[in-house]
DNA sequence: TAGTGGTCTAGACCACTCG
DNA sequence: GAGTGGTCTAGACCACTAG
């Protein structure tokens, strides 16, 4: 059975490499909404892997939204309203990307501040603790959408500076690569707000106009939080998420 | 092996059964935030499942973000802050029992009216088919904080009332009961808006204020859309929502 | 090195859907 | 009834983490 003819065994899992081969040929429109993909115990036999690996690469897809499956009917397509809807980290590019536009960053303030109570209590510090604060303006196709203002724990003694950040593309990239920042998850909380003087004078509106307000708090791949993110942004921008099945009585 | 002492076996699957039981050793307090779980194999044992079937109900407590597992070191309980940040469709009830508020509602206005081009095209009807629309203020502890209108296509002739709305408790589980209404999947799509004249008025709130805009789009188990509704919540309401880690390069 | 989760297999049987 | 996905098993081996 060892068939080595696995082309793309790049140390990858053989269900990630089954679900590379499906993501494609849903990609070049082979496959389009709704339709039906071959049955698992085909797949199995076609790919030469066992059912459970053709399972596996599946429940991969399904959990991004890209395929569905219905007992006793078969698996299918999604429609493409909800394909790429789930939401990940460092979405502002992502999606910005998705949506065809071209993300951009305005860095306003880089500086070291004392943490606040509130947010010495969320990122699990001492009130005072030494924090930086990033705060930029985000935009799309050079207008600005958003505003940004990030505070997280770095190392002692460790700085951060406008020109690494714009050196590794990202703050974030920045933050994984040079300071062990590893978000595994992340928890979102939106609400409305008002746009104060200075809000509404880096983001070109006026002051009072309506605001999607957006706080985040990420965690460490061990759950500790890392990082409190305040995030405002115009009317305009949208903030789309996918809600699946609640399938089964747990909360 | 068959061992029959399944106290819970109501046609449940054993990998749920004993996602049930691990639930409630959390609920209960027995492991609190970053405890580690027993391991899988002394699960399996203790439990009298094959791994694979503790493996089954880890993964389905992962994905509702209740415990987290990493690579060589264990299972873990989520913090707090995540559990139970899933966000699963009927939303608003749900999330206010949560957070210990009392939902509740007015319901404004039910009527049939002809599908706008922009509607009809979301629910993949033609423009100008009838849909039911219903408006409805949503109370949190009898404070008004939101608005919901909601399009929906009934079968044909059927007709809704208010008081079928009262009886059920809820909208949703009326659509469910007697109309084949079967959600499977949501698309959400938030923004910043403004209050109308309108709007301030049922939200009693003043003309011009915040809200918090989402539109929703419902899909059935066939993933055909049946249900569009505008969501309007003033700045007081909290969504909340988790991020799962980007786990690969797949969009 | 010991212990943990991650991947994979081959086969069995159940539950559901649809003609 | 034929075909589909869903559950379950028993065992093997790999990959990662930590003392």
């Amino acid at each position: 059975m060892k068939t080595n003819l696995n082309p793309t065994d790049t140390a990858q899992p053989r269900y990630r490499w089954l679900a590379d081969i499906l993501r494609e040929t849903i990609d070049r429109g082979m496959l389009t909404d709704n339709q039906a993909l071959p049955p698992e115990r085909e797949l199995a036999e076609r790919y030469e892997v066992s059912r459970d690996t053709v399972r596996k690469a599946l429940r991969f897809m399904e959990e991004r939204g890209i395929i569905y499956s219905d007992h006793g009917r078969g698996t299918f397509v999604s429609p493409s309203i909800v394909r790429g809807t789930t939401r990940f980290i460092d979405s502002f590019s992502q999606d910005t990307g998705n949506r065809g536009g071209v993300p951009g960053q305005r860095i306003l303030s880089i500086e070291t501040v004392g943490a606040s109570m509130a947010i010495s209590t969320l990122l699990n510090v001492e009130a005072g603790a030494p924090l930086v604060r990033v705060r930029r303006v985000r935009t799309i196709d050079d207008a600005p959408v958003g505003l940004h203002d990030a505070h997280f724990v770095l190392p002692r003694g460790a700085k951060i500076s406008r020109s690494q950040i714009e050196r590794a593309g990202s703050l974030y990239k920045l933050l994984m690569s040079e300071f062990g920042f590893e978000p595994a998850e992340a928890v979102e909380n939106l609400c409305a707000g008002a746009a104060d003087a200075e809000d509404a004078q880096l983001l070109d509106i006026a002051a009072g106009d309506p605001l999607l307000v957006c706080e985040r708090i990420t965690l460490s791949d061990r759950r500790q939080p890392i990082e409190y993110c305040l995030m405002k942004y115009v009317s305009t921008y949208r903030y789309r998420t996918r809600i699946a099945k609640h399938s089964g009585g747990m909360s």
